[in-house]
DNA sequence: TCGAGTTGAATAGTGTGCTATGCTTATATG
DNA sequence: CATATAAGCATAGCACACTATTCAACTCGA
């Protein structure tokens, strides 16, 4: 039963995503941000007063992660939410100065890191490796199976 | 500022990860494994008798993390541990019969969460997606900078 | 219209990961 | 040898991710 880890998508893959998400946070705790925070913000940057549902779809995670991150983010001040005008059962997400004033910084973080991993590698092989990835996302979405 | 989530490698990463790490988890859970002991077991099948600090050096996590986890493996009988007989403070890690039953189904199980993630991939690309990952690993890294 | 099913969100419980501390034992240095 | 430093491990506290459960509000069909 040979299984080397080292050649291991799911492990190589897992190392990596634990190496992103230390530097990216390494980077961000300075502004006050944490990794999901970010990813969310990313999400309300591009346009606020979405409804928790609409960020859970957008962003791929759970319903009860989100509302946990979104818990955070309104104790942090990053948000704020208003009852949903026409289905009281909703809210929607606003961003709040604070978190606005953050686009620039964060981004810029982020970009920084996703650059320095990239250092040694061709453009081509990033982007080769990228289709790969999403190529596997694909894979692993649709078949729960 | 633009900032294409889709196109930011640490965004793909993270979100591959959490799709390998559900899918491993939904696969090893009927064997009373979660993602991370399953980890740990791959290190101990290839020699037990390991210190916490030897396991945390092999699986590049923290030690911290290390000893939460052996914790919850000791509680599931997935691990027993000896005084080190050279070393006061230290601890010797050893498999059981439960644990050491796991190998081949637990094993397997991983083995198709990557099949199905390289399903619809050319041998030589997943070969070449998983160097570029390692490059990014390494970049990553050795420059906390 | 009323009752069944669906949908939006919160909460509980667990596992994994991190940093930061603290304690005990080894080791090195004056 | 005594003390300072380092090493091995545990614990606390936090963020995040997941599943499962619950509750209220909405929708739709008989």
């Amino acid at each position: 039963m040979p299984f080397d880890k080292n050649t291991s998508m799911g492990f190589v893959t897992n190392r990596l995503a634990r190496l992103f998400a230390q530097r990216l946070s390494a980077r961000i705790a300075p502004l006050g941000l944490a990794p999901a925070q970010f990813m969310t913000l990313l999400e309300l940057w591009d346009g606020d007063g979405l409804t928790q549902a609409e960020l859970t779809d957008r962003l791929d995670v759970e319903q009860a992660t989100m509302a946990n991150t979104l818990g955070r983010m309104e104790r942090d001040g990053l948000i704020d939410r208003t009852p949903h005008p026409e289905d009281r059962r909703a809210q929607l997400v606003w961003l709040t100065d604070k978190s606005r004033a953050l686009e620039r910084p964060a981004k810029q973080a982020a970009q920084s890191v996703n650059t320095a991993a990239l250092q040694g590698l061709k453009k081509g092989d990033a982007a080769e490796a990228l289709r790969c990835m999403n190529a596997m996302i694909e894979s692993l979405r649709d078949k729960p199976r």
